[in-house]
DNA sequence: TATTGTTATACTCTATAACTATA
DNA sequence: TATAGTTATAGAGTATAACAATA
């Protein structure tokens, strides 16, 4: 029932799923799971949080999230500091090493894009380049829309 | 060293990450694991294959996907057979049951994708439509190149 | 001997349930 | 009572090492 018959959904979500996983494939430096590098990644770039807070954006369960900080605090990425207007609270944020690592690991997977990336034709590398604020207001949908995703 | 400002990697790289771990929290019908998943759907498009191809295609150890492919047949989604030829090969394939739950877990990851891009201006929408064809040139680069990815 | 696959074992990561402490 | 977080326990999924069977 669409009226789209220019863009395949289908075709685009293997692209993404294939794309992804060969940038996963891609060896990054720190070796984190996917989860403990998205949680850092927040941290790195939306600052400190509690840790509910965190649990519900990497949509993990408290306890899940409760293991994952402990494992990044044991390797000296993030810190957790308590909220002084109220006891049980637990701010978490990146410590200077989980933001230098965070962003070593975008760095290292921009370097394979960007190779992939150097060896597509001209007209193809522009369509990416165009596509990409489409792509973030897909995301941004996404995340807007618990409902649906 | 690049001459492409308009081709932010880092963004790229992020919007795919997220829009990935997006795609992925959508439920899909018969709760499969995301490589339980992907080599199913490798045996759906391109038939059957011996247990080490498997492992190779997808990137994971051999004593992992003969339990892989245990669970998958547990569940009446892959079927294992001998080589007529060589008595140490397994060659597994799909059931009928696999094919069709793979190709209803894609249509209905499309249909969240589509569900999403529906939101979307159109001309966003567009830019998405004219970029496929680029992110599958990028896989198949990726796929060709094993050193770099 | 080399190759195909399985079994044994251990580790990471996750979830649910039960618990503690603060509000 | 409700909320923030932890601890206990169990299960899925993966890897490496050791093994069995076939070539």
């Amino acid at each position: 029932m669409e009226s789209q018959p220019s863009l395949d959904v289908a075709r685009l979500g293997s692209a993404l799923d294939r794309l992804t996983r060969l940038l996963r494939r891609s060896s990054l430096p720190g070796d984190l799971s996917p989860a403990a590098a998205s949680t850092l990644y927040t941290l790195v770039t939306t600052g400190p949080a509690r840790l509910t807070a965190l649990a519900a954006a990497e949509h993990v369960s408290q306890p899940a999230m409760t293991q994952l900080v402990a494992r990044l605090e044991a390797a000296g990425l993030v810190a957790r500091g308590a909220d002084p207007d109220d006891g049980r609270v637990v701010i978490v944020s990146a410590t200077d090493a989980g933001r230098d690592l965070s962003l070593a690991r975008r760095a290292a997977r921009g370097e394979v894009l960007a190779t992939l990336l150097g060896r597509l034709p001209r007209d193809q590398r522009d369509a990416i380049a165009a596509a990409v604020p489409a792509l973030e207001g897909l995301v941004a949908l996404g995340d807007a829309d618990p409902g649906r995703a």
